[in-house]
DNA sequence: CTTTGTGCAAATTCTTTGCACCAAA
DNA sequence: TTTGGTGCAAAGAATTTGCACAAAG
């Protein structure tokens, strides 16, 4: 399980040098599986690593989605989510609150790599919006 | 088939007032099925009605897509696509050259508005990422 | 008239870039 | 030393906002 992994052995796992930064930030990403925005990370994280800068966050997100060890949400066209949960599986967004949950995925057909025509697939994005509960009862209006 | 749908019907039926400029939008939507940006729509356009303003183009897709007359694509995080075809399809975008292709969707078991445990949901939206034939055989290197 | 739509300019937000400094091999 | 990582400030790009004017009923 990702989450019981430690943060260094994953980053290296990956090829990736772990720095102080990267730690934390990958630390931040197993136990917060909040799919969260870089600044969420970054407000998160400049209390514990004061000299942080948001440029380092960026850097750091960017780097982790090239070597494939986090991936990055492309859901609401606000900001750009991160999921440090990289096996097979759909997302849920909350038009009103925009939080973002995991949701298994049964019948895995569609997102298989593979050949469609002439397109090489090497990803596939499988998301819902709508309200969660919470916003639902209280259905305060808001268009995706 | 909405190709062939008079714009100014097609606008009413959405409860929408057919302005010279959403009729012109919506037109264009319709004879360009490419997926378009704000910028595509606005550059195509503004030669024909010069005084279109990018704030016109922005409010009046926003509008589209409330109403349910298009479809706003969140698939890459630079640009919003928009898709006058609303029916159940999915979309690929070739990381190179960033266009995006319709996708038939066979099984569209995922696909379907439902309710999974406490989420209400409104949409979905299957994409894939990859390369196209034509930028897979010049392999320009390019993470999605 | 009154309401709705349009468009300019400015503001805001998110992200990237250039460059200097720091740290590890 | 040399290379790679970090962080500040500035730049850039996409989108939104405020407000005045125009158009339609």
């Amino acid at each position: 399980m990702i989450i019981n992994k430690n943060p260094r052995e994953y980053l290296q796992s990956y090829g990736i040098k772990p720095s102080l930064q990267r730690i934390a930030i990958v630390e931040y990403l197993m136990k917060n599986r909040i799919h969260p925005t870089i600044e969420d990370i970054y407000n998160a994280l400049y209390i514990q690593v004061p000299t942080l800068s948001k440029t380092t966050v960026y850097n750091t997100l960017k780097l982790f989605v090239e070597q494939g060890a986090v991936l990055a949400l492309v859901i609401d066209d606000k900001n750009v989510r991160f999921d440090i949960d990289t096996s097979c599986h759909a997302h849920f967004q909350c038009c009103s609150c925009h939080r973002i949950w995991d949701i298994p995925v049964g019948n895995a057909d569609l997102l298989q790599v593979r050949q469609i025509d002439d397109l090489l697939i090497t990803e596939s994005h499988l998301y819902y919006k709508g309200y969660c509960k919470h916003c639902n009862n209280k259905m305060v209006g808001s268009s995706c």
